[in-house]
DNA sequence: GACAAGTCAGACAGGTCTGTCTCGTGTACT
DNA sequence: AGTACACGAGACAGACCTGTCTGACTTGTC
């Protein structure tokens, strides 16, 4: 039924339970009951916890750049709606119920060792976000490109980090309004960019 | 020779543990063994293990307020200057070595059950943090002082999130230009410019 | 001196952790 | 038919976990 591998089961079932208990809450007993595997498939296809913990980060990591690419290359040539569609998405993510924070930031915060094999993704993970930001923030033509970048970058960390507070206050307009504060103004006198894009709601309360 | 009551010393050595190699990491045993108590007067101190992680973010987050109120009540009265010392306090320590990120991020990260009592005094912390960064807002006649307190609260998160990848780029001059960007301009133009100062600094190295 | 309380030291219980190992079964391929 | 191997089930080792309890020592107070 399930249709999956085994070890495609146990990466799926240790990825849920990895990201909604966090990594040493959750042993492997747990994973392989939960998996209805053999404790021996599992230490078959990951020669350690720490290696199945990498291979959780990874996934992770290669399917938010899936769907970042899936958004980023919709067909929208102009980089300022790629921008604010990546935006977005992030906030709606973050603003979705059983939402647990960024994985790759909740493992770091867990493992303090920088050559952990988790961390050594996590590192790639969020040098890849800073690069992509910086390549949009070159087309946004921004005057400096990477401080902009990194600017959004913190943002977008800051709003994964603290999603359990920000869930409730729409953090889809604060993310798309601070990038707008951020980011050059646009050019021509079009009225229409300042916050009335892609969160028409209404006013903040408090 | 220590100075310290036992409960100090109990709690001291907690913190340092705690925050060095993370909470789930560290057991009582290694708690007592370093701060050279029984573990029965630990137990007496605290009722559990959770009781004292909670005391020891309570600390922190005292901690934390008492230094942010030397630096906002020094006596200079511009909300400007002191939204900029504050945040050069953050950019510094972000940069210095052995620093491991914001406690009760860190402590966020590893409990996912809001109940914890520990991840209540979390919330309670940032919720803080969010309120005082909304009052220097108002004083700074930001339009809109909540978002922009929203916004420089995800800036410094984010800052702390990542301060490994941090460390070697400036996080002063990050946030502070940042801040510069999201803050109205300080001239008594008309409001129409904005951005446009955060590369008045010199080029970033990389 | 008597008593209470704080403390140290450590045994102990009951559970969990990671990782190894054995054994029996099914299955695909030759 | 024979072989190789992935797999499930589970015992097992050795360590660690939180929390309780006992006993001896010290200190302060009456």
């Amino acid at each position: 039924m399930s249709g999956l591998s085994v070890q495609e089961q146990i990466l799926s079932t240790a990825s849920e339970l990895f990201y909604r208990n966090g990594i040493h809450a959750v042993g492997v007993d747990s994973i392989i009951a939960q998996a209805g595997v053999a404790k021996s498939s599992l230490y078959r296809h990951y020669r350690t916890k720490d290696e199945l913990i990498a291979a959780y980060l990874q996934s992770e990591d290669d399917a938010f750049w899936k769907r970042w690419d899936a958004i980023a290359l919709d067909g929208d040539s102009d980089p300022r709606r790629v921008l604010f569609a990546l935006l977005t998405w992030i906030g709606t993510k973050i603003a979705t119920p059983g939402y647990r924070g960024c994985p790759q930031l909740n493992v770091a915060a867990e493992f303090p060792d920088m050559a952990h094999p988790a961390r050594i993704v996590a590192s790639r993970h969020k040098a890849e976000l800073r690069h992509r930001l910086a390549e949009l923030a070159t087309k946004l033509r921004a005057p400096v490109p990477v401080t902009t970048a990194d600017q959004l970058w913190l943002l977008i960390d800051g709003a994964f980090s603290n999603y359990a507070l920000l869930a409730d206050h729409d953090p889809v307009r604060l993310l798309t309004n601070a990038a707008t504060a951020l980011l050059p103004p646009t050019r021509k006198t079009k009225p229409s960019l300042r916050g009335a894009n892609s969160s028409s709601t209404k006013r903040r309360s408090s």
